[in-house]
RNA sequence: CGGGCUGUAGCGCAGCUUGGUAGCGCGCCGCGUUUGGGACGCGGAUGUCGCAGGUUCAAAUCCUGUCAGCCCGACCA
């Protein structure tokens, strides 16, 4: 295919858009992929869709290689299934809601288990139909709080959900694993640099989970890894519990008078000034701060929840949100406090909330308050503190949470080493669901002993479009995006630089050359300097460059590198061979043929 | 939802303090010169100054309200 610039819809800016603050949105506008229609809403141009096309090319082959069958829901969805699940109710401000002209209520789906377990309801009877695996390439809807970062993070995205459905656990577990290694394939010929990470569930409900991470400055999610190879997403990373220490020789618990110390650091240095410790001073580490939050539950009542976590961590909402989802954490106000008065703002502790329960507060404990160890907190009245208050003797949480700060050099829950914390994109999740949407929607078969069980249900996504923008996040330069070749909306991008008529003239031939060769081909016939031409090509990223120019009158051309910038004088005939071998392999994947068989070093 | 910034031509911006003819650069159209790194000359087209109300002889500019966008904090592929 010959794709002529001089006719091609498309508009490449000098300068970036003003609404765009990250790298892949600012190339992806400026290079004239996309244009933002609505607010995290954005149209595909032509070279864009190309790209779009092929990661769906990329993720449709090798789904299938795993013997997943594509399907195709609507995108508007009636509202009863979801209301069968609860998630009518739990998905709450994020869902696109509508009514047709009879006052019935649809959404737009934001994700499709019901729909998908509904259908298998409907046709499978029988273990002998299992396992089954389905997928779909669909557009879906979330009304995001906050829509960022262009096609990163938007309000219609285009994604791949697949599902598996098993008659047992161990069924269940073959059908993840292949999900698992259809990812890696599909990450892998993306070019991505990317992370495998132990994921919290959060709203899909389900136990296992897995997520592919994008390595990016730009991503929203922190993650942690070990030398000695565990990773995790920070919102399910566990802390390693001490040793419970015996308190029979612990000092018995005493009040204090701290005036003036309503936060950590005043607390230690009164504590230090006042009440020295013989052996070595106080720190942040030896008090039990407790924090109060309110819960904002899916069907909009409120509820207290209280905290103890050592002084010298601060809590990580985004932890502490991941454990109590589907809920929402909202700040405890001043009218809170009013209602609750056995809480004393700054001198809040166990004694009101864990031990005689006088608040009526749910209170839960970090996981480092383990029996036995002795703390410094918030005596329940102003101005005074407990010393050497001393957990399972005179405090108990009722339960533990994991709401506490991750840092750098914490030590991994395997004991593989300290961790250290980067940020990524969020490119895909991997699901063992387990029965819940089976159990909620009634998805039954018969087993080989005539006996009805529930199935157990897998749920796998790849962000498609997001891939787009993490792509161009991870593989871009000062002057414009470079596409990996699987990706890119050409083979090369041939540069006529020159108005000559013999140079257009060989220019023309040799992409007809070319064409015939199966090379696609983006042709800059366009009538302008070649300044210009040069700074299209660079912005917009096919990965090799061809310059047609005055060297055509001796036969030669010139072969540049995108990614590098090397570029090699050659004879025409060399070009062509060069080329058609740097995309024959492309070719060859494209037509299902060939593995690219890439093994990512992680 | 809280905090900060911003809405003026396709894109990037000035003008607003101190009210009076809507501007600059890029892009776009025409003619000519130019052609291996964002060329040049001449001539041109393009605006609901986010929206609504108010003050005023007169509002892009002042006042009130409202909507939208971006960024930072709590959600997800």
């Amino acid at each position: 295919m010959i794709t002529r610039m001089s006719t091609l819809f498309l508009r490449t800016l000098r300068e970036d858009p003003a609404d765009a603050e990250v790298p892949s949105h600012q190339l992806l506008v400026r290079a004239g992929y996309i244009r933002r229609a609505a607010p995290g809403i954005y149209s595909w141009l032509p070279l864009g869709y190309r790209v779009l096309r092929n990661v769906e090319r990329i993720v449709r082959e090798e789904m299938d290689r795993i013997g997943a069958q594509e399907v195709h829901f609507p995108a508007l969805l009636p509202r009863e299934p979801y209301e069968a699940t609860g998630r009518w109710t739990e998905y709450g401000e994020n869902l696109f809601r509508l009514k047709d002209r009879k006052g019935g209520d649809y959404l737009l789906g934001p994700t499709h288990e019901e729909m998908f377990t509904l259908l298998v309801r409907d046709i499978c009877s029988s273990y002998k139909s299992l396992p089954l695996a389905l997928y779909q390439i669909q557009t879906k809807y979330r009304d995001e709080a906050r829509p960022r970062a262009g096609i990163l993070r938007g309000r219609e995205f285009v994604m791949k959900d697949s599902y598996s459905f098993d008659i047992d656990d161990a069924g269940l577990e073959a059908s993840y694993q292949r999900h698992r290694e259809a990812y890696i394939r599909i990450f892998d010929r993306l070019g991505l640099r990317y992370v495998i990470v132990a994921a919290m569930s959060g709203a899909m409900g389900g136990s296992a989970s897995e997520e592919f991470l994008a390595d990016s400055e730009v991503g929203e999610d922190t993650y942690v890894r070990s030398p000695g190879g565990y990773a995790a997403n920070v919102e399910a990373v566990t802390t390693p519990v001490p040793e419970v220490i015996p308190f029979d020789d612990a000092l018995p618990a005493r009040v204090e008078d701290t005036p003036d110390t309503p936060t950590i650091d005043t607390l230690v240095a009164v504590a230090n000034e006042r009440f020295p410790r013989a052996d070595r001073p106080w720190t942040a580490a030896d008090t039990l701060k407790n924090l109060v939050v309110m819960l904002r539950l899916p069907d909009g009542t409120r509820e207290p929840l209280a905290i103890g976590l050592p002084g010298d961590r601060e809590v990580d909402m985004k932890r502490l949100e991941a454990q109590v989802s589907p809920a929402e954490i909202e700040a405890f106000t001043e009218d809170d406090f009013k209602r609750n008065p056995a809480l004393v703002k700054g001198y809040i502790g166990p004694g009101v909330l864990g031990t005689t329960k006088a608040s009526g507060i749910r209170y839960v404990l970090d996981p480092r308050i383990v029996s036995g160890t002795r703390w410094i907190t918030g005596a329940d009245q102003h101005g005074r503190h407990v010393f050497d208050l001393t957990a399972g003797r005179d405090f108990d949480g009722e339960g533990v949470v994991e709401a506490a700060e991750i840092r750098a050099g914490d030590p991994a829950p395997d004991g593989s080493g300290p961790l250290s914390l980067a940020r990524g994109i969020e490119m895909g999740h991997i699901f063992q669901l387990g029965r819940k949407y089976a159990e909620a929607l009634d998805l039954k078969v018969l087993d080989q002993n005539g006996k009805l069980v529930t199935v157990t249900m897998g749920s796998y996504g790849v962000g498609v479009s997001r891939a787009v923008a993490a792509v161009a996040e991870n593989s871009h330069d000062d002057k414009g995006l470079i596409w990996p070749r699987e990706l890119s909306p050409a083979d090369v991008h041939l540069v006529i630089a020159g108005k000559w008529p013999e140079v257009v003239a060989a220019a023309e031939e040799l992409a007809a050359q070319l064409d015939t060769a199966g090379v696609r081909v983006l042709l800059d016939d366009r009538k302008a300097s070649p300044g210009v031409k040069f700074a299209d090509a660079e912005l917009l990223g096919v990965p090799t460059i061809l310059v047609v120019g005055r060297g055509v009158a001796e036969g030669t051309v010139e072969l540049k590198d995108r990614r590098t910038g090397v570029g090699n004088e050659m004879s025409v005939a060399e070009a062509i061979e060069t080329l058609v071998g740097l995309t024959g392999w492309a070719w060859a994947a494209r037509l299902g043929s060939v593995s690219p068989g890439r093994e990512t070093a992680r």
